[in-house]
DNA sequence: GAAACACTACGGTCTTGACCGAAGTATTCG
DNA sequence: CGAATACTTCGGTCAAGACCGTAGTGTTTC
């Protein structure tokens, strides 16, 4: 396998752990200097300054100098969210719990910092590139004229993305492995959204639930199918994309 | 850091070369049996057979026993999703580490997301506070009517704002250690920055420049001084809270 | 300039755990 | 039944690396 070693690698990064309280305190978002984390980590000062080099030499943190200080942070929203997925495979580890089906809710929809993604919002992005009301390309997307229309037509508020380059780098769905609509335009579609009572939050949560309101609009809006599939099973048979769980054989 | 130890003891078991093949060539969803593992991971049968009950009993794998042989699989989506996160990182790893030396550019003015953040940023939050335009507290700001009109005024379009769930929240700065302003409403900040030509995106970066337009409105609007300091030295000397942007000598 | 501070580099100790050979337990097949 | 297969357990070797004491560099403060 080509890829084993090199998420071994930062993963044996992550594995020690005075690194992983080291990152574990950055998983805010905060910046702290490497004295603080020698101590969050529970560490003598120069062992936490190799621990950082290597962090920082792997990519897993950024660095910047000021002064006679080293500030610490995480490198990218990818490393928080590798942390975050630690914790959740840590916390389910050896209790056998079934969080799968809120894992299902979550697949089906939720937010990405403010915009949409799982099921729902590829499906939306697939349609919008498909009427060429967008245009997507490896870190950027266009809104076309006709797009335009579309939006005005739907009554979403695009004034705000007109103007702005897209901020939010390509997002990467890791339900379904493929982009979903980030940036302005993704912002004001989860907002249009809201407003319309297409999807609700769920309390302390990411995920979002489809209404029967939102399962007619997205219906007639977009000709996809918004609700959710009423057991795990059938989740891979909707989407054309693997992703599916294993049937153990027997 | 009571999280820490346990992100570490999974991400240990990951980190290991054998343990990552195996994990590796599950990842499809396959189901494999502990021979094949054995194989993948270029490790003896004995030795697979301690990784792969380690795996188990940490709650990545699910076992299935059949016969004489045990067949294995990811016990979880999300044990894949950390496994796809690690990829995405470490491929990205090493890359552009650069970016963030040399970072007094980005320590000034820089794009967060869809906000601003930097020293600007800061002293802009700073100053909407002072003015008691919004009140911040931990994790969450309003807007007050004083606040309400001076953005009516400056020509700030905040309807989406009013309606979005988090429209205006803090956003710890990594650079100056203190709160700017992130939700709708310093979306609605950058775009009018952008839009009225105060600051311009500096190409392959999240980096902002001030203009000379930005530099003289900064000034009327906000009575800060927007210019970025000639070197990086003096960018603390001045203000006696550290984080206050510079007065620039000479 | 001297002292305090923040961090880094080096050297040596010591624990951890990956590895495989050999032997042991199930299960299937002839 | 005994042989072959699939896997596990045990024991001993060995290398990787986490840790800290000491000593260094660069920066700020007095």
């Amino acid at each position: 396998m080509d890829t084993g070693p090199k998420i071994a690698q930062v993963a044996a990064l992550i594995g020690d752990p005075a690194r992983a309280n080291m990152l574990s305190a950055l998983m805010d978002g905060r910046t702290l200097t490497a004295s603080e984390l020698a101590y969050v980590s529970g560490v003598a000062p120069q062992t936490a300054s190799g621990h950082l080099a290597k962090l920082s030499d792997a990519g897993l943190l950024a660095l910047a100098k000021q002064g006679r200080r080293r500030y610490f942070r995480l490198a990218s929203p990818h490393v928080a969210r590798v942390l975050e997925g630690l914790m959740v495979v840590a916390q389910e580890g050896p209790a056998r719990r079934n969080l799968w089906r809120g894992g299902e809710t979550l697949r089906h929809a939720r937010t990405c910092y403010d915009h949409m993604a799982g099921r729902i919002a590829v499906a939306i992005a697939d349609r919008l590139v498909q009427q060429s009301f967008i245009l997507l390309d490896e870190d950027g997307g266009q809104l076309t004229d006709a797009g335009r229309s579309f939006f005005d037509e739907l009554g979403v508020d695009l004034r705000l993305a007109f103007k702005r380059r897209v901020f939010c780098r390509p997002c990467l769905d890791w339900s379904e492995r493929r982009p979903h609509l980030a940036g302005a335009v993704g912002a004001a579609i989860l907002h249009h959204a809201l407003e319309h009572d297409w999807v609700e939050h769920v309390r302390d949560s990411r995920a979002l639930v489809v209404t029967p309101v939102g399962i007619r609009e997205l219906a007639t809006t977009f000709g996809i199918e918004g609700a959710p599939p009423t057991d795990g099973r059938e989740a891979q048979v909707a989407s054309l994309s693997r992703g599916g769980v294993a049937v153990i054989p027997g």
